[in-house]
DNA sequence: TTATAAGATATGTGATCACACCTGAAAGGC
DNA sequence: GCCTTTCAGGTGTGATCACATATCTTATAA
């Protein structure tokens, strides 16, 4: 056999290459950003924009936004115009509530789990790294733990499934929540408020009780809408007062 | 103005043509098959194969693949081969159980909307044509059926969201289940049963019974899975014992 | 100065080609 | 006869080109 094998020569310290495809970089790379607020809500996209800018053909990044078309966080607006998906209220309202029932019925799902220190402890330390960045005012980092701190908990309830549903949701509210970080104050009493209720929500799980980490979770989600909602309403009331 | 206005020229009877990109008629095609069994779970699908079939080149095939792909109808098997979702036990479910949080959540908002006749008449009717494609083993038809009545209910529940999920989850199981209907005598069984289930659920929407309905539609789904596992399970016992 | 029209630019969509790679069967050697 | 090798066909992937059309800018005329 002349065959490579890895695991005999791994003294080499040749480490695999990424050998996945520039498509699957791609989609990561928008993915993230959508995540982290890089584009705005409704924010107009271009194919051969983006390609440049990836530093690829405009190929790996049609078949890219076609998954996310798929997956609604980018649309058609038009016969030949593609968006990140806008700010629509009665929408992201429901967009809230089908979230709570999902990552609401995941949280049961992780607190009816066998205790487990060791998830006590990530949860902790995600929640502890949220409230460390609010204390230096890193947004970026505030929401990158509070992402984490979420995925923790439900990737505990142990259904893939239902990990990958909810992660599509926050996809299509991610441009959403984000790019109300522009509101800095607000931002930080959102995460102030979610670092506490995150708490009751590990607390909870520690106790295997499936009512309360729902509840808590259902609150945490509930709670920062609010603000949203009121930061996105006081906008749009400011562009009215602007255009007369 | 030189343009022309369709309304001022309504009378000559000149149809909107359809408008729909190829991409958007390619993807709704396969994503009917797909829920009408014309594909084998973990069967494997060529983006030229597909593109002689309909007619095209590969470039419409490829984006809606793509799309299809970040639905998780279709996946990708190897490092250059797709396929349709294959029926993996403890997958499905797991994707049952999500089905019933999130199809039951849709039942109870569709019963604790104001009463409408119009809808239950719908309801009855879409049941209808199940019980009468079942006398002429119509199982095509019954299948239709089915999915007309489960969106309609789901429909009056007013989340398009909500709706929008649920498809998808139909999307991926739709092969699995289609496919089960080569045991006829269990196929024809399971709507008999499902017919009266889904008697019951407009009983229950008819009397804005909120828990009646999300538990009858639960039972639906479950019992409908059980016998779906059961088949499924035969199938791979007498495989392993063709084999050895 | 304003409104209209014409041109330039940029858009997604579809087709075609090139490529690396995997999988199959057929041919070769033991 | 059985194993190995080889080669042909088919695969998704990426790049490039052509096209119709929407949008924005600029020039022209009132």
């Amino acid at each position: 056999m002349d065959t490579f094998d890895p695991t005999t020569k791994s003294s080499r310290t040749l480490l695999p290459v990424d050998v996945t495809t520039v498509q699957e970089r791609v989609y990561q790379s928008l993915r993230l950003g959508l995540l982290k607020g890089e584009f705005l809500p409704g924010e107009q996209v271009s194919i051969r924009a983006l390609a440049e800018i990836f530093g690829t053909s405009p190929m790996p990044v049609r078949e890219a936004l076609a998954r996310l078309i798929a997956e609604r966080a980018i649309e058609q607006s038009g016969p030949r115009t593609l968006r990140v998906a806008p700010y629509l209220a009665s929408d992201h309202e429901n967009y809230i509530r089908v979230r709570m029932q999902l990552e609401g019925y995941a949280a049961e799902r992780a607190a009816s789990v066998p205790k487990d220190p060791a998830l006590i402890d990530r949860l902790k330390r995600h929640n502890d790294s949220i409230a460390e960045a609010l204390v230096v005012r890193d947004f970026d980092a505030a929401l990158a733990g509070n992402q984490a701190f979420h995925f923790e908990l439900y990737r505990a309830g142990g259904y893939p499934q239902l990990l990958d549903i909810i992660s599509t949701l926050w996809l299509r509210t991610g441009p959403i929540v984000a790019s109300a970080r522009k509101d800095e104050a607000m931002f930080e009493r959102i995460f102030n408020i979610g670092v506490r209720i995150h708490d009751d929500a590990i607390d909870a799980v520690a106790r295997r009780d499936r009512a309360a980490a729902r509840w808590a979770i259902n609150l945490d989600i509930r709670s920062s809408h609010l603000s949203i909602r009121r930061f996105y309403k006081r906008a749009s009331d400011e562009a009215d007062g602007t255009t007369e």
